[in-house]
DNA sequence: ACTTTATATTTCTAATTGGTTATATAGCTA
DNA sequence: TAGCTATATAACCAATTAGAAATATAAAGT
């Protein structure tokens, strides 16, 4: 339903991601990490899990959140052509810098 | 005020910015390529301009709007991390490979 | 069975937002 | 100056959303 880029505007859904970068986690401990409401964490959790960026096992009554990267290479090659831009320094000015002749392939700033 | 992750999640703002990666486009154009109402695509460029993702130019009565990915390197180094997971082909099973003894190194799949 | 623990779901609300229509602004042209 | 062109801004609306509080579910412990 909701895909990479909308999940991540969220920036408390980037803190969990963040989180879990350190391993699974269950949903007390994100809780309390985060400094939110518990349904206000789950409710974040349903997100990230629909959008298949983290994967829940059971471990008695406790959910065991985990990272799943995948879905991140969708920007990942969204960036990827811009990256090639602000790499070599280009940005703004040197934009039309790249319609000129060509002597100096040195980058402004 | 708005920062990239909130920008991108627009996907007529990341339309925007794949059209103006192609060099200055004004205001008419973007509006005639997205296929919305001007006022719609003025309000898209302000938020990518508030956000310093794209300059304008003036020439007569049109504005010229350029790109500016620089502030993208947020995203991309927000991302940085992540990266190094899903490119070991690491995603949910393979994570807890990594606390094991180490023998084979293969990717699953 | 009852209670506690852990989490999900529901309901509600305030705020935000993408879009439209209408209007303002400003440069150019006749 | 009047009118046209290009763009921005304002006013408004419907839909979405993050969060809180309340409730449901379910596994464990007693």
């Amino acid at each position: 339903m909701a895909n990479a880029f909308e999940v991540l505007a969220e920036p408390r859904r980037r803190q969990i991601l963040d989180l879990l970068r350190g391993g699974e986690l269950p949903v007390g401990e994100l809780v309390h990490r985060v400094g939110l409401t518990q349904p206000a964490v789950s409710k974040h959790l349903r997100v990230l899990r629909e959008a298949g960026l983290v994967e829940v096992r059971q471990d008695a009554q406790r959910r065991l959140y985990r990272l799943r990267p995948g879905p991140l290479a969708e920007i990942d090659s969204w960036l990827a052509p811009y990256r090639l831009l602000w790499e070599q320094g280009f940005d703004s000015l040197a934009q039309h810098l790249s319609t000129m002749p060509d002597e100096q392939t040195g980058a402004e700033q």
